[in-house]
RNA sequence: GGGGGGUUUCCCGAGCGGUCAAAGGGGUCAGACUGUAAAUCUGAUGGCAAUGCCUUCGCAGGUUCGAAUCCUGCACCCCCCA
């Protein structure tokens, strides 16, 4: 049986990195008087605005963009806040009488709003750091075997190499007595495509590729580094998570001699061109997820009434 | 001109007579992913009619039952002396 939640009847506008959805979405917005929720993990950090290629208040046209600009750098966050925070503005958003159109490449906070999270125990990060220095301490497959004993049905789907899931999967046995994978049934059940609207813009890898370069080139032509220096400059030290996106790893890294210009500017186009690829795995592998091919330039127009046209077949 | 080092599979780089289609890393391809997700983890990666066959370790010869590994010559690159 596939679960309903808040976000069962919004919008969605999808797809790899630099696929053109900010476009799109502004136009598609005004032909069903949505309201925009970013679904970009990176877009909710304040001052990350250039590495992020996050919509600057021109190109967001008359509409009003939520869950964008809400975090300080240094904040670690998490899907289980996104979550809650989408649904709050889906909410709202509906009492003003108007649609809810998502717009975002990040898949797990897309999967989250589609299939609904388990209630789970927040992160304990005290606990964490104390298992993976156990872990240390012992034999590879130490965390696996501990998970095996009290969650044997997790530890099946999990690869003992997989620290970060095996932790995770202990902690919540550790803070609720329940095992994780008794808890997290709901969202392996997905709803299909066309009672969904959920569009993935599509692009041609090829294409993607080029505009993937471009657009790298454009950031650092706009002040990349500067961004970068006066996110390092602040008294808090960056978030791990903004510390690791692409584009911020890879000229903090720069910074501290380790790669050339050059070779910073090729490094980041390579690492986007490996996130946009890990995007499309799992756009592929949610059902929910219809796919709308892109051929030539994109039009913004065209394709936000294409997208019109596919919900009323 | 003399002396020394080097040339390895897409890239970097180990190998220094058999167990080598060749370690490791990168890239690429594919997959996973529920409170870090632009993160993290996994698998594949010379060709093929594929429990085997064929091609590959700068080029051409040679030694050997057997060579990426030893010898000879040639080509290119680097370093030192002149």
């Amino acid at each position: 049986m596939a679960n309903f939640t808040a976000a069962t009847d919004c919008w969605f506008i999808t797809g790899a990195t630099a696929s053109g959805k900010t476009a799109v979405a502004v136009e598609l917005a005004q032909r069903i008087d949505a309201e925009i929720v970013s679904l970009d993990s990176m877009a909710l950090y304040r001052h990350m605005d250039i590495g992020t290629a996050k919509p600057r208040p021109g190109e967001r046209g008359p509409i009003a963009h939520h869950l964008i600009d809400v975090i300080e750098p240094h904040e670690e966050y998490s899907v289980a806040q996104y979550v809650a925070a989408a649904e709050k503005c889906i909410h709202e958003i509906k009492a003003r009488g108007r649609e809810v159109l998502f717009v975002g490449g990040t898949p797990l906070y897309l999967k989250g709003l589609l299939r609904g999270l388990f209630e789970g125990p927040p992160a304990d990060w005290e606990f964490r750091h104390r298992l993976r220095d156990e872990a240390q301490q012992h034999e590879p497959g130490w965390l696996h075997e501990q998970l095996a004993a009290v969650d044997p049905k997790a530890a099946a789907r999990l690869h003992a190499n997989d620290t970060r899931r095996l932790i995770r999967a202990l902690e919540v046995y550790e803070k609720s007595g329940m095992p994780i994978s008794q808890l997290q049934q709901q969202f392996d059940r997905g709803r299909p495509a066309d009672e969904c609207r959920v569009f993935v813009l599509n692009w041609p890898r090829q294409v993607l590729h080029q505009r993937i370069n471009r657009r790298v080139d454009a950031m650092f032509a706009e002040g990349l580094i500067d961004e970068v220096c006066t996110l390092l400059d602040k008294p808090e030290p960056l978030s791990r998570t903004a510390r690791k996106a692409v584009g911020y790893r890879e000229v903090i890294e720069h910074l501290d001699g380790r790669h050339t210009l050059e070779e910073t500017v090729e490094l980041v186009k390579q690492h986007t061109r490996q996130l946009a690829k890990r995007q499309n795995t799992w756009f592929r592998s949610l059902e929910e997820c219809r796919f709308v091919p892109i051929h030539g330039e994109l039009d913004p127009v065209k394709y936000a009434e294409r997208i019109v046209a596919m919900t009323q077949q």
